[in-house]
DNA sequence: TTCCTAAATAAGAACTATTCTTATTTAGAG
DNA sequence: CTCTAAATAAGAATAGTTCTTATTTAGGAA
């Protein structure tokens, strides 16, 4: 299955004007086949643990390219740590206040916002929830453990 | 007008069992009495500007403890730095992809969010917005830049 | 008011995420 | 196949934050 994206990866990082490059590619790829929204840190161990792919430079120079064309988005939820996604259309997040996991929630899960009535002078492009809560594992154990 | 605070930063201080010190008085009044979201660098600037009132650790470590109380809360809305707030009740946030400046958005600037049909397994508990745009003075001089 | 002790502060060392530097390697155009 | 601009690896440097320890102090008790 990672195969069918072969092309689509080095497509798309070439329409941006990008070397194809092992390293990049592979930064591309495992941001894209994963859900979750790693750290650098966890790129890395993802990456090489099998075989040496890349450097932790390179993974943060990587990602500073897929960034700079619009492949990838940084997402800033925690303390002290920048994360990143490949799904770069609007989306919103929710984030567990207990594990900490981060989950998109589809742009259309939630209404439309107006932003007719914001303060003066404020002039808004885009805007995106943060839902906080718990996720399903620490809300069943948050049950069991008070209950 | 700061006169008229005092009483009630104290208050808020001893209500949360906290020791009421120079510097802990000093780091809450500031963040009481400014509207934007500041650095801990920032803090310590303004605190020290005329004379020395806090060291930077100090300023760290009373933060910390206005945030366990629930006095103060946390911003992540920029890579590497935590900015602060003292206003803790619900609201939203703006900031300018220019300048990076943030403005809090009342509440009630925006619709009531349903979050009826998020994704399952999410138990939601709080939310909250972050509009992008370019605040009046980053407006005006993209105007004038490109007209 | 004075004393006492747990808590707070100052100063700087330590830590961690990220960026920078430089020598080496390589993608991909010609 | 060659060449060159761009990318990589490795580690030094930087910046924000946390930790450590000796000293000071807030505020309750005597």
């Amino acid at each position: 299955m990672l195969k069918q994206s072969t092309d689509v990866i080095v497509k798309a990082l070439k329409e941006k004007g990008l070397r194809v490059t092992p390293q990049r590619y592979a930064v591309y790829a495992n941001l894209r086949n994963r859900a979750d929204h790693p750290t650098v840190e966890q790129i890395l161990k993802d990456l090489n643990q099998d075989l040496p792919i890349s450097s932790q430079a390179t993974i943060y120079s990587s990602l500073q390219a897929l960034r700079d064309v619009g492949l990838v988005r940084e997402v800033l939820l925690e303390e002290g740590v920048s994360r990143y996604d490949a799904n770069v259309s609007p989306h919103h997040h929710f984030r567990c206040d207990c594990c900490g996991d981060i989950t998109d929630i589809p742009w259309h899960s939630l209404p439309e916002l107006s932003l007719e009535s914001l303060p003066p002078g404020l002039h808004a492009q885009t805007y995106e929830v943060t839902v906080k809560g718990l996720c399903e594992p620490c809300y069943r154990h948050s049950l069991s453990a008070s209950g």
